[in-house]
DNA sequence: GTCGCGATCCTTTTT
DNA sequence: GGATCGCGAC
């Protein structure tokens, strides 16, 4: 353990040793916080404090996990694995499913994604017959689920006539029913969503003071990481359990605080020093992750923001590379620039893919960088989105196995019951819906019972329905004897599930059953792994709460070579060599919808601070003076987060010709930007005036006539056409379509369309403004 | 009941 | 450019 305790600084040691008794570190981007947390509870061990008594709370699986490891590589992994590490949302969902029956939960409960969420909430807007464009599902659930994270029942809402009037007054007069409606089919379905398994933990600590005082002596040692992304929910929970022994270390930033928009509560950090008596306050500020230039701009900017704890974060670091500012033409341009770039990068300082990553506000943001990477044959990475264990092929896999274990599962249920199609319908399930809330009892159930109840329907159906029923209960019982894989394997082909993608001899369903396949062997993988782990069952109810929790971060495959793409929320935590943030924009970021009042845009500058930081060795920010949005192009300005970092720690690159003449020849008409075709000079002086100089107007657009057509004849990369001539005769190739030749051109403007007719798939209109076609002939 | 097409909205960020 | 939803045809 010494030989640990001697690589830290002082400041990262005091707190490592610091054992009882409550205590806050705050700790600035890249000061070694990690290192803290895990050395200082191999420290604990190493003092003979049992690894069961210590609860270690992060905000991913991956954290978690990656502690873990480093913690086991000190103490043994024996040791480390009886720690209670892991999420809020894991940690309290293990023991919700111990303490289930005291909240009349089965202890199989489902856990319900946004998904099923929106999907149940649109299904009761329905029932209820409320209009979809003022009650939209959306909406209603992040309405619902801000009230779950600030502890406000169904009861709580109707006792609080304020509540009820902010809501009329939104023109949702009935949000309080939907609510409690909500509540009740998820709790009828055995369903906990995300917010429910804090604030159900909540209910079991506040009403059964037994269990409470069971997990209070049991967590003796508790830590928190990321405590400034802790929500009021989470809060309580930590307060409750600590009370006891007051043993409780948090670790945080409040300057890299971003999640308030899911109900994070900055001053959970900042009034930490008030909710516990004798709170201990350490600092690390010195960051050892990046060059004296970026975390100069990093607190150059973090200085506008009022509300924050002091705290002065500086590096011994090399003095780097000034912050690199390019502006580019179109969204377009700006992924060519970051791709050659990288390119150039790589060559030059001969470095690897995983060195780069590019960050963005808005996961729309990634295509445009996607196809440049994928114009230079930059292999990539894109994180978040589509999770996996969202894609549709993959819920429907899912469907089933959650019935197996949970039949009252209604989601599940609706998902799969008529897919693959089976005859029943929308008018069926209406029925069945209706008859379930009737009579109190789930889908399954009242298809069990059908010919007891007084549903109206035709032999026919009822027997469809039956057999639907059998197929499940088939799985049940199988479910008794195989391991998940053999279940999952078998699942797939009798439910016609693999028969139904197998059909399908597009890409989209190749890719489908490729993913069917991945899931299957990760599902292997599940059944050897939990061999290893200590309380592990390897049963199907284990595997589903994993896939329920896990985010796309978890799914590590391999260490591929390849440069990483996220948005800024989920690089929180990490770093890279070199680092792009790209769409630096105003109503981009900061986000128009985070501008209207100053904490929002704190926030979004804190988001900012997030995304600087991650850079160890070079940071480049770029922005685009118009940009495709919602299909149209935009105008848009710079971000004023670029004009408020302190001018020293830039440099403004800007293109020697921007090619400003007529900027509808720039870019694709000429296919790909030759890397040494472009040279920087640095500005005099950075100009960020709004510059309305440079414009494209695609209603300029001269619709190609019979007369100023030529064929073309380049072949290559993959183009898109509205920058680009074809004629009626040219073939083409389609990513999707394949082979065709052109019919018809017609339409003027945008809406330049081609009538093409396939080699296989028939007549297709496209229009050029996205289609992307290479001209083969 | 099912399928395919067009209109419409869309975009913050996620455990 | 994409997802979702409603409508009409079979």
């Amino acid at each position: 353990m010494e030989k640990y305790l001697s690589q830290l600084n002082d400041a990262q040691l005091e707190p490592t040793i610091q054992i009882d008794g409550p205590m806050i570190v705050i700790a600035g981007a890249g000061s070694g916080k990690t290192r803290v947390l895990t050395y200082r509870i191999a420290y604990m061990m190493s003092k003979g404090i049992d690894p069961f008594n210590i609860l270690s709370l992060t905000f991913t699986n991956k954290a978690a996990r990656e502690m873990k490891e480093r913690i086991a590589s000190i103490v043994g992994a024996s040791e480390a694995k009886n720690l209670w590490m892991g999420t809020f949302h894991s940690i309290f969902a293990k023991i919700l499913r111990i303490e289930s029956d005291k909240l009349g939960y089965p202890s199989n409960f489902t856990i319900y994604d946004a998904q099923d969420s929106d999907k149940l909430i649109g299904s009761i807007i329905r029932e209820m017959q409320l209009d979809k464009d003022i009650y939209k599902a959306k909406q209603v659930r992040s309405r619902i689920s801000s009230y779950k994270n600030s502890l406000i029942t169904v009861r709580a809402y109707f006792q609080n006539p304020e509540l009820k009037e902010a809501d009329a007054m939104a023109r949702r007069p009935r949000m309080g029913d939907i609510y409690k409606e909500y509540v009740d089919r998820c709790f009828k379905a055995g369903a906990m969503d995300f917010d429910d398994l804090l604030l159900k933990t909540n209910e079991l600590l506040t009403r059964f003071p037994e269990v409470l005082a069971k997990y209070q002596n049991r967590f003796k040692y508790i830590l928190v990481d990321e405590y400034q992304d802790t929500n009021h929910s989470q809060y309580l929970i930590v307060r409750a359990l600590s009370d006891k022994f007051q043993n409780i270390c948090v670790v945080g930033d409040d300057a890299q605080s971003i999640y308030a928009f899911r109900g994070a509560n900055i001053n959970n950090i900042l009034n930490f020093q008030k909710d516990y008596d004798d709170v201990k306050v350490f600092r690390l500020e010195q960051n050892y992750r990046s060059t004296k230039n970026i975390v100069n701009a990093a607190n150059s900017i973090i200085d506008k923001n009022q509300t924050k704890l002091d705290k002065i974060v500086w590096t011994a670091n090399d003095e780097g590379g000034k912050v690199m500012v390019h502006r580019s033409l179109t969204d377009g341009d700006e992924g060519r620039y970051v791709a050659s770039t990288i390119f150039e990068t790589k060559m030059n300082q001969q470095l690897n893919n995983s060195d780069f990553a590019i960050l963005y506000r808005t996961n729309a943001q990634s295509r445009s960088i996607e196809d440049a990477l994928r114009k230079r044959d930059i292999p990539y990475r894109i994180y978040g989105g589509l999770s996996f264990y969202q894609r549709k092929e993959i819920k429907d896999v899912l469907s089933y196995l959650r019935l197996i274990i949970n039949p009252a599962d209604e989601e599940a249920l609706k998902r799969v019951i008529n897919f693959p199609p089976r005859g029943i319908g929308q008018t069926t399930m209406d029925k069945l819906i209706v008859a379930a809330n009737g009579y109190k009892r789930s889908i399954f159930e009242v298809i069990k019972n059908i010919d007891k109840t007084d549903i109206r329907m035709n032999a026919g159906t009822k027997t469809k329905l039956q057999n639907f029923v059998t197929l499940i209960e088939s799985f049940q019982v199988m479910n008794q004897s195989a391991d998940v894989f053999e279940l999952a394997e078998h699942v797939t082909k009798s439910s016609g599930l693999i028969r139904e993608f197998g059909k399908d001899a597009t890409p989209e369903g190749v890719t489908r059953m490729e993913n069917i396949e991945e899931l299957l062997n990760g599902m292997k993988d599940f059944v050897e792994g939990q061999k290893e782990i200590a309380d592990a069952t390897g049963s199907l109810a284990e595997f589903l709460e994993d896939v329920a929790l896990a985010t796309d971060l978890d799914n590590e495959k391999g260490d591929e070579d390849q440069v990483s793409l996220m948005t800024i929320h989920l690089a929180k935590g990490l770093e890279f060599p070199h680092v792009f943030i790209v769409g630096l924009e105003e109503d981009l970021f900061p986000s128009a919808m985070s501008m209207n009042t100053r904490s929002e845009l704190e926030e979004e500058r804190r988001l900012f601070y997030v995304a600087l930081t991650r850079a160890e060795k070079q940071a480049y920010l770029t922005y685009a003076l118009s940009r495709y949005r919602w299909g149209k192009l935009v105008d848009s300005d710079p971000s004023r987060f670029i004009e408020e970092i302190d001018e020293q720690y830039l440099e403004v690159l800007t293109p020697v010709e921007e090619r400003r003449i007529n900027p509808m020849l720039s870019a694709d008409i000429f296919g790909d930007v030759e890397p040494n075709k472009i040279r920087y000079k640095p500005a005099k002086h950075p100009t960020f005036k709004k510059t309305k100089t440079v414009k494209k107007e695609p209603e300029k657009y001269q619709a190609p006539t019979q007369k100023n057509l030529k064929p073309v004849t380049k072949s290559g990369g993959t183009t898109n056409l509205f920058d680009n001539k074809l004629a009626v005769g040219n073939v083409v190739k389609h990513i999707r379509f394949g082979t065709g030749e052109v019919l018809k051109i017609e339409g003027d403007g945008g809406d330049v369309k081609a009538e093409i007719k396939f080699q296989h798939g028939g007549v297709k209109k496209l229009l050029l403004r996205f289609a992307k076609l290479e001209v083969i002939g």
